[in-house]
DNA sequence: CTTGAATATACGAAAAATCATATATATGAT
DNA sequence: ATCATATATATGATTTTTCGTATATTCAAG
């Protein structure tokens, strides 16, 4: 992966593109209604901004039956990976309220069958 | 200092607004004009840029008779300072070219007393 | 106190990013 | 085949960001 600098702060210069990659960060892996859930944007909008950080390099994602699951690329360049933990790791108050509305879903795709 | 991330990762956004950024970490103060010469854009466009970091609290200047000086705000959170080190130790070779434009200026205002 | 150099700010125009809404696609169940 | 659910994309409108140009400020020198 060779993103670079400008085009990779981009991508975490808008409030729901910084929310999805922290939460995606902290949880390893989530689906989009997870996400739509959490951050209480319309499915459209979620959508679209995984699209671009799909597009960037970003994110990978991953079907499995009706849902789509987003994680972390794992090749994208050392400095990008630290400077998302560094991140998430001295900002988990910013994203706690976010976080735990996905908690508190009692119907998530990895833990249940029926989702959103 | 107490920026959020939102905040930061859209001043670091902007070709112009992380060329300086980097540069000036690397070179731990520079003046405007220098900056200026490094990265070959209008001073007002500089300037415009210079005062939202300012304002941001990600850089402080200081002025020296006709010049002004700016570094980064050493009292930003850990993870912002980290942020700027590690971008700054992997991405050297992007910007080179604008850093060795400073090293050739002749008339630099720390090393000689003309500037610009 | 006038001049020139360095820097900052104001303002309208241009460009870029974001959004809401509508619609399309893909999957699984009936 | 049809329907419901999850997700994606297209499009035009709106908002935000950036820019060029003109002007203001500040300081040092004469």
């Amino acid at each position: 992966m060779n993103i670079q600098p400008l085009q990779f702060f981009k991508c975490m210069s808008d409030e729901t593109r910084l929310s999805c990659i922290l939460l995606i960060a902290k949880e390893h892996e989530l689906c989009v209604c997870e996400l739509t859930e959490a951050i209480q944007v319309s499915q459209p909008k979620i959508s679209r901004h995984l699209a671009q950080l799909r597009e960037s390099d970003l994110l990978i994602d991953r079907r499995e039956g009706q849902w789509i699951y987003y994680r972390i690329n794992q090749s994208l360049p050392a400095w990008a990976l630290e400077v998302i933990d560094i991140t998430l790791r001295d900002n988990q108050k910013m994203i706690k309220p976010l976080h735990r509305r996905i908690i508190k879903m009692c119907d998530r795709p990895e833990t249940k069958s029926k989702c959103c």
